[in-house]
DNA sequence: GAACATACATACCGTAGGTATGTCTATGTC
DNA sequence: GACATAGACATACCTACGGTATGTATGTTC
């Protein structure tokens, strides 16, 4: 049975990734904290520096050997520490890999949200170019190996979906703006934002393995461009 | 580094599952395989007992605890055998759950072949049917966790996809006839079968963990009405 | 019925995830 | 500024599990 995760066994969560790097921002910080902040400050960043060799390490390698082949003796070896450091900072082989499909879901949505935001005017143009940027963005053969490959297996997909925002709920948000605004019919948003994001993983990894992978993606960006055509009432 | 397969060690290949099934109608043999076949009978029929033994207690405990959580050991009690009989039959846990994963496979085509089949007039329609039989099917929880879940990870998507003709594979097909007798307009066949396979398959795992899977069945099946309304130009 | 192949069972090995413990250094406290 | 404490690791070890090597009994063929 998988380790049930209770809610206070926190204390061995990472500081690193993606929360830390948020919260270290916010300048104005209770007194006590604000000292122990100043006086721990070469400790955290020694322990922040272990975090990030530890994940860059675990990066490279699920990306290039998959989630099983990668040993946490070579992440060791790799980021330079041993397991004891490790086990310090995350509680086991799938928090590590947690903490890497976190971040690579951050570096997509960065992605996703620069090209949607680029369209001001027309919301469905911006879905579009938002799905543009996943599809391309997917096409990394590690981002696929680490996201759409590994990631449900290793993490479920209940888990897959709770680690921060993630490309689906972009593409959930930006569908359900295009409705509200009219630009194409009304329905459900969900399942045609479930639609979308499954469809553009499942193209990503059939590009990459066509004997031409530059038609293959000029194919379906044009294929995508009709279905956005035809959902939004063009023909 | 993963164990390299070379191309003249499929003498441990398992005689079971589809191959055999398929094989063993041929009626017009050889000689020496007519009266081996013959002659070899109970042990054979043996065999066949232990394959699918192993293969249902196999998909019993990947559909319920997931690949890497089962273990072999696992697998051999429940089906009453002990490793040597597994590793006679299969080389390996990889190719025992590609197995599993094959027999799914043809349960599903099996379905969404017939649903496709019974509307002979409308082939966009009838892709529709097929869509609607492969998302039904897929809502199962065992159904998901091998071939959705899982599959990627422990197969990978080239694997996947070499294992028979696949579910994504009929989609292709059917999307091709649709173009070809002009139900919907013409473009690159591959792009579009992608996006409908990765759609249902991600609307599949949505609507099971949403927390009114019905409505959620009912709003997908309506969405991909729109959807296939859309594309074949009814407004 | 002898030679052989098939179909297993048993015992064992190596790897890798996980744990328990020791140690060193930074930090807060008096 | 000595001391207690806790954080940040390193080291050694345990164990489960995938895989292998070998033994054996039951067909199967000539």
């Amino acid at each position: 049975m998988a380790a049930p995760r209770t809610a206070t066994d926190d204390g061995a969560r990472p500081s690193g990734g993606r929360a830390a790097a948020t919260v270290r921002g916010t300048a104005a910080a209770p007194s006590r904290a604000a000292t122990a902040g100043a006086a721990g400050r070469r400790q955290r960043e020694r322990s922040d520096a272990t975090v990030e060799d530890l994940l860059a390490a675990a990066r490279a390698l699920f990306a290039a050997d998959g989630y099983a082949a990668t040993s946490l003796d070579a992440v060791c070896d790799r980021a330079g520490v041993t397991k004891g450091a490790l086990y310090h900072h995350f509680s086991g082989k799938q928090q590590l890999f947690a903490a890497v499909y976190a971040r690579e879901q951050d570096l997509l949505n960065a992605r996703i949200s620069a090209a949607y935001r680029e369209v001001a005017d027309d919301p469905w143009e911006a879905v579009y170019e938002g799905s543009r940027a996943y599809l391309e963005a997917s096409l990394d053969p590690g981002v696929q190996r680490i996201t759409l490959l590994d990631a449900p297996g290793a993490l479920g997909w209940e888990a897959m979906h709770e680690l921060g925002v993630n490309c689906r709920e972009l593409t959930l948000r930006g569908v359900e703006r295009a409705i509200r605004r009219g630009a194409i019919a009304p329905r459900a948003a969900e399942p045609l934002a479930s639609m979308l994001y499954g469809g553009l993983s499942e193209s990503a990894m059939a590009v990459v393995r066509s004997e031409d992978p530059e038609t293959a993606l000029a194919e379906s960006l044009a294929g995508l461009r009709l279905m956005f055509d035809a959902l939004a009432g063009k023909d």
